[in-house]
RNA sequence: GCCGGAGUAGCUCAGUCGGCUAGAGCAGGCGUUUCAUACGCGCCGGGUCGGGGGUUCGAUUCCCUCCUCCGGCACCA
């Protein structure tokens, strides 16, 4: 196996708005990104995973005041809440870029904007529009109910303010190149038909600020133009550099924004027109690389039905993950909802997950092949005899499966990847039952001669071994999904914390580890509830 | 309206360039093992592959049409 070399990665989930608390669907992102992030750091490149808030967003203002509260209150109300994902789900990430409190966030923005504006494309230019004057909002024709808002049932007036406009048309067919090229790999491929159908559709160049007043005195402020508040997309959009501290360009920028071999978003299929269209532009224009990777994730309903943030029906994963385990919320959402598409959450197919797939077949397997190591062996792991092709079989697709996970990850699939793992839990199962360890056992206690004795005997620590490698191997390898429940079977298999022992990339070989280690059996995996 | 998806066993979904008796997992039924978290293993799926039409020796897979659902074109993870 040739070492390939390593490689920097700089891998974002995009930042909510926080007008309420976080949900099942943005957990969602956040555990695609967490075990990608996990997955590309087991494979030895360095990785630099960051995530953070939309603060700016009107919406937030909005929210604040149907409270009666300041925003800047139920901002950091909210942004607490999802500071504490990270121990609740098992996160990872290196950084969280707050975009109302950031001071790495402001110096970036106004850094982004200069720079647009000084290649010449940012100029100023009267916006006419319908407002709500009850809404303090623009809509469109199309939003009106007979012309009227249907809120407030009047008539919107014409408004006209200036605005800052940013000359998307002049990147258009740049744009179109870099997505028909490849340079930005925007998956599922209908994302991308639809980037491009809206390119190709004709670009207009789009506002990218608000008069103060209409953003409700919240947000960053043109630079030169304090009366002007940037909109919050062009300000949204530049965290994922931000964190990396382009206001004040150092190592860290250079590393793994100039540098890296990927740059890859997160996102969901609501916000992909500005991750593939307006923020590329945006880089185009100042004169930055563009992100490599676009990945789109579906949405999340619940029960079948669609989770509103307004609505407050989405479940609030870290009270799922406190009751049902980290481990399982985590496995459900990278694995039963499929990569790319739209997927429905239910408490009661958690549980089916849980049962079915941690406990019965992963959870017992290992309870399964600890409890004879302990009966047969006293606890301590044997080495393997000859081999038969039995054992040779299951030690092959073991020894395969870190390049099939490896596919699917090259492709960010970690679903693909969790199909391919409990594959191979099953086959360890299958395995145990024809084997059968046991008949060994028995036919060691009933042996007549010395010989019939240590044949018998052979065999049975070859089992033993096999078993156990192929749990270790699978264990390593399940690390990025379910971090708990690997570093719990690896412990219970009696092998060191990571850093201390087995290391990383070997460590998913099977036959690697040697034999003579002794076993701790532990808690219950995925113990169930009734 | 235009563009793009999707409609396959009770549920969730796979099905490469058209072709062996259309598959998997879960749920359910039957059987079986005993190492194990009553867990595992084996067997059981006659489903008009949304409807209709067409091309073809032959279509779930190509073409047309219709129906249903969803998304984009009009600032939601």
């Amino acid at each position: 196996m040739s070492s390939e070399p390593s490689r920097t990665i700089f891998i974002t989930t995009s930042i909510p708005y926080v007008n309420a608390r976080p949900h099942v669907g943005f957990a969602l992102e956040l555990i695609l990104a967490d075990a990608t992030a996990r997955y590309f750091r087991a494979q030895g490149h360095e990785v630099r995973f960051q995530t953070g808030t939309d603060d700016n967003s009107l919406k937030n203002v909005r929210a604040a005041a149907e409270e009666g509260v300041p925003t800047r209150e139920l901002v950091g109300r909210n942004v607490a809440r999802f500071r504490e994902l990270p121990g609740a789900l098992s996160l990872s990430f290196d950084d969280f870029v707050e975009t109302s409190s950031d001071e790495r966030h402001r110096t970036a923005v106004e850094k982004l904007w200069t720079a647009c504006a000084n290649r010449g494309d940012i100029y100023k230019k009267a916006y006419r529009g319908l407002y709500c004057v009850g809404c303090e909002q623009f809509y469109t024709d199309t939003e009106l109910v007979e012309g009227a808002c249907r809120d407030h049932r009047t008539r919107p007036e014409i408004v006209e303010e200036e605005n800052y406009f940013f000359r998307l048309e002049r990147y258009a067919s740049e744009l179109l190149g870099r997505i028909e090229s490849g340079q930005i790999k925007i998956a599922p491929a209908r994302y991308r038909n639809e980037a491009l159908a809206f390119i190709k559709a004709g670009l207009t160049d789009f506002s990218i600020s608000r008069s103060r007043a209409r953003a409700g005195d919240w947000g960053l402020p043109v630079p030169g133009d304090p009366e002007q508040i940037i909109y919050v997309w062009f300000d949204a959009l530049c965290n994922y550099i931000s964190g990396l501290g382009y206001g004040k360009p150092g190592p860290l920028f250079q590393k793994y924004w100039q540098d890296p071999s990927r740059r890859i978003h997160l996102l969901g299929k609501g916000v992909t027109r500005f991750h593939c269209v307006y923020w590329p532009a945006i880089l185009l224009s100042a004169g930055l690389p563009l992100p490599t990777e676009i990945n789109v994730h579906g949405y999340l309903t619940v029960d079948g039905v669609k989770i509103s943030k307004s609505l407050g029906n989405g479940p609030d994963p870290a009270t799922v993950a406190e009751r049902h385990g980290k481990d399982a919320l985590r496995y459900y959402l990278l694995r039963h909802i499929r990569a790319g598409q739209d997927g429905d959450f239910s408490l009661e197919r958690l549980a089916r997950a849980h049962d079915s797939d941690l406990a019965d077949q992963l959870g017992n397997l290992v309870s399964r092949t600890l409890a004879m190591v302990g009966r047969y062996r006293d606890g301590v792991v044997p080495a393997a005899g000859l081999l038969e092709p039995i054992d040779d079989r299951l030690a092959t697709e073991a020894g395969a499966l870190a390049s099939r996970i490896g596919e699917a990850m090259d492709q960010l699939r970690p679903d693909a990847a969790l199909d391919a793992l409990f594959g191979f839990f099953e086959a360890a199962n299958k395995y145990v039952t024809d084997a059968a360890p046991w008949d060994w056992s028995k036919r060691c206690d009933r042996a007549t001669t010395a010989a019939e004795k240590a044949a018998a005997d052979s065999r049975l620590s070859t089992i033993l071994y096999i078993l156990v490698e192929s749990i270790r191997v699978g264990a390593e390898l399940l690390g990025p999904f379910l971090p708990e429940t690997s570093a719990e079977i690896l412990s219970q298999l009696g092998i060191p914390p990571p850093g201390s022992g087995t290391g990383t990339g070997a460590g998913t070989r099977f036959g690697k580890y040697p034999p003579h280690f002794v076993t701790k059996r532990g808690k219950i995996l995925f113990p169930k509830s009734a």
